[in-house]
DNA sequence: TATGAATGAGTGTTCATTCAT
DNA sequence: TATGAATGAACACTCATTCAT
């Protein structure tokens, strides 16, 4: 195992450690203010650090946003592995909405600003340029699954019905976030209800 | 000559006047840049008027969304009549959704600010709280259509059920506001069909 | 003699003579720094006043110089009337150059942030294009003086004269602005003489 | 082998070649976005380098005009010997001049911020005491020419002739520089003529 | 009542320079 | 010697709000 001539290496590593530590400060205010209401000061102070350091690394305030969408969408890819091996394909629905929504819910504790940035996406269309990325990842697992499921339907179909799943995951997130114990698992159990009511049509068809 | 004694209430209604036109100022400008885009000076000039008058009738920026709210919240008041008329509520589903939805839309196509207002609200707690008035409008209705329609359920759950049915629409208005033509009926059938297989079990109970 | 009144138009005053005062200010500045060293905030306080009220009279940097400029512009306009009245026309050539040079140098006196502007605008295109209208008007006022002398000229060499000359200028007065007392003397007759010989042979044609 | 007693002197090497790529780089920057314009740390990017390493070569932005400009003083000593040797003291005027501005606008080619330099110090004062050398040189220059060619006149008149033409040359530059084809060498021409009429006593009086 | 001038802390961002490695 | 991360005061500019008239 060699372990010289890291030095060379640390410096880049500082770089690297800066950079997320810059984006654990964004992730913390834009959870806390909004993506409008944050600050690049005050990210920068968050993080220890003078407002010059954060332009080292990043160019602007929509660059954090990007990357740190960037890393919320990198994330997402690796979360539903579970869903599409073995047989969940033909699972039953609730099982496929609980191995769906948990997971990601479960994602959601350790990504606090992803409720910020993908709401402001919806008032902001520059800021939804940017962190496409988030909603295209999410769009593309939810079209994938309906396809394994419905591979009969038409694609244009299932793309409106992932679009609309996204649409009331973010019309609902905001019921659930900020609720805590029992309250907290009723809203989810709304959430996961209307999902699957509204997708089981779609997801159901194969059973027969 | 009344001209003397007339003065008085004149001015009273010109004040009530200018009220208005800061209101449909506000109204334009939160529905072009959102609220948070928004500035005072704008809505202002937007009113022809100068930024002092401004804050001689709305203590400040939240006072007018509120204001706006709270009129937004009477004129949804008058809307669903028909709903809770005749016997509506014995009426097959989609034509009770239809019944609903169609009126607000209508409604939302006249009041331009409704959308930036729901989705700033879900951003920012503070302007929550100033425009709960549209919020807790919206729920009180839908809780009332449920009730007449399954009296025998438990109101927690309908209240569920009508907080569940705001975020689907919250939710699924940023899919449908920005198109045109087809696609902005496709999107409408999605909404509706989203909010019909979601109280579909609560809003049937009484059909049986 | 109508005084009344007054109190509308009183505002209307006021802000003009902000308008002015900040001008001034950023007369002094400019020439004391240059242009690019001039800040709006040291502009700004410099006329014992915020930067928000420099900024709701002009709305950036730039404006302020091409402010400036236009008013230099004008008070250039009414200067060199005698040389263009009477038989300056065919006087002889040192009398046209003192005619010509000493309004200017007398202009210059109370214009201290000029040669600042010329000189930025030098260095600057986007400056340059933003107070054009300062080297047009004497650009334009030294082509009519040379038509004047040299009716049977091509135009082309006479613009090529006039830009020349403002050249010629240009470089000098840097000479000249520095000094004081008789070294200052001596910079004029350098930069009289040094306008003369180069024009000599375009306005002496006539006198043959 | 000397290899080991070698490293010290290469040591040496290495830094001068720094310097001069940090120089070049410098030069490029000054020319293309002007003095006031250039960032080090665009500079030390420009060449390849960390803003730390340019600030162990040089102390600061001023030191490297000044460093420029020195080298560009060394240049120029060694550019009009043609002018001095043979019999061009009593050439004609015209071959004179072109004997003096032609190697110049050559030198000026190879040295692209020379404008830039020139021009920022007759913005800035204290750039201007920096790069003294260069005035100075080409006054001294021109100084010893004049002296050739006319011994009998007072040496301050020849030290304000000199001053003079310089102006006229900084005056005129960027009258030529920004331009190509047949309208440079136009330009040029007026500027040789300015030059020529103005110094015409001066150095034709040998001549008689 | 209405105006619009005035405020000033704050915004995102820059850059000459220093420092730890 | 060289790196590049780090600084922080400063910049141009904004905007909710107040004030003199």
């Amino acid at each position: 195992m060699v372990k010289e001539r890291a030095s060379e290496p640390r410096r880049q590593t500082r770089g690297k450690q800066r950079m997320e530590s810059l984006l654990r400060a964004a992730e913390e205010v834009f959870a806390e203010v909004g993506y409008e209401g944050a600050t690049t000061n005050l990210i920068a102070a968050r993080a220890s650090v003078s407002p010059g350091t954060l332009y080292q690394f990043y160019p602007n305030k929509d660059a954090l946003a990007e990357a740190l969408a960037a890393q919320y969408a990198r994330k997402l890819e690796g979360l539903h592995g579970r869903v599409f091996r073995g047989g969940i394909a033909s699972a039953p629905l609730s099982e496929l909405i609980d191995a769906t929504v948990d997971p990601f819910l479960e994602f959601h504790r350790g990504a606090p600003a992803f409720e910020a940035l993908f709401l402001a996406a919806a008032v902001s269309p520059a800021l939804a340029g940017r962190i496409r990325v988030l909603h295209d990842t999410v769009a593309l697992r939810l079209l994938s699954l309906f396809e394994l499921r419905t591979p009969e339907a038409k694609k244009e179909d299932l793309q409106w019905a992932a679009e609309t799943s996204i649409g009331i995951f973010r019309g609902l997130l905001p019921l659930v976030t900020p609720l805590k114990g029992p309250r907290r698992g009723r809203a989810i159990r709304e959430l996961k209800t209307a999902l699957a009511r509204y997708v089981e049509p779609i997801l159901s068809s194969r059973k027969i």
